[in-house]
DNA sequence: AGTGAATATACGTTTTACCGTATATTTAAT
DNA sequence: ATTAAATATACGGTAAAACGTATATTCACT
């Protein structure tokens, strides 16, 4: 993230599958690509294209752990952009529901250690 | 304006032209489409073209008066729109100030009446 | 070492968005 | 009526973004 500036942040907002990408992992703190994946409905390239891009312009950080790679908001957004993702978020819940109920009807969701003791 | 949605909202945030136009209307309260061209330095067609846009997804609102039209935020964008743009506006003065410049330095602006008694 | 699961990337194609230029429309002024 | 200014729209061309498919990489498990 060299500079970070509100048309490259609302570009990366502009497209169905990186936005609810983004208000789902708000929601859920943090979510692996399988679980986007099974969520979205949609193949994993493509998901794991957005959310290289996501974490490329400084939106979303990644950990990885195990064979898996959570992504969750990057902590060093700035705070108008934080405050645009949780208006979004709480103001639009059916934007994202029916991806939120795919999430939580996913068997086999990866278990995950607390990211300060792996 | 069908139902308002995030998405279609933030693809009108995400071009250059058309975040710079709502970011001035939103300090300025309204500018004309001539007022905006000379603040962005850009085509009027271009600039037109962006307005009526952004006018068609609800985000614009305009009103005629003599030979020009106004254009002004949208009075019943929901809240959590209205808000992204004022927490837009006030973290990012450096991605206008250029615009907002060449719009002082602008000779000839347009005498506007008020709307309520044109 | 070999296999399978999760993820990332590369490549060529298709779709979408944006643009410049020309032209139409509306209004005001002469 | 004619002209000029402000704005809007239409059309064809160009550029950018997104996609599907194939393949590479990494890691755990046997």
């Amino acid at each position: 993230m060299e500079q970070f500036n509100p048309l490259q942040f609302y570009k990366c907002l502009a497209d169905d599958t990186r936005l609810k990408a983004m208000l789902l992992i708000s929601h859920e703190e943090e979510l692996c690509v399988c679980e986007l994946v099974a969520a979205l409905k949609l193949s994993q390239p493509k998901v794991s294209r957005h959310l290289a891009q996501l974490r490329q312009c400084g939106l979303l950080s990644d950990r990885k752990q195990n064979q898996w790679v959570y992504y969750s908001i990057n902590k060093a957004l700035p705070e108008w952009a934080k405050n645009v993702l949780t208006q979004t978020l709480t103001a639009n819940p059916s934007f994202y529901e029916n991806d939120l109920t795919r999430l939580n009807a996913m068997g086999n969701r990866p278990e995950r250690a607390a990211s300060c003791c792996n």
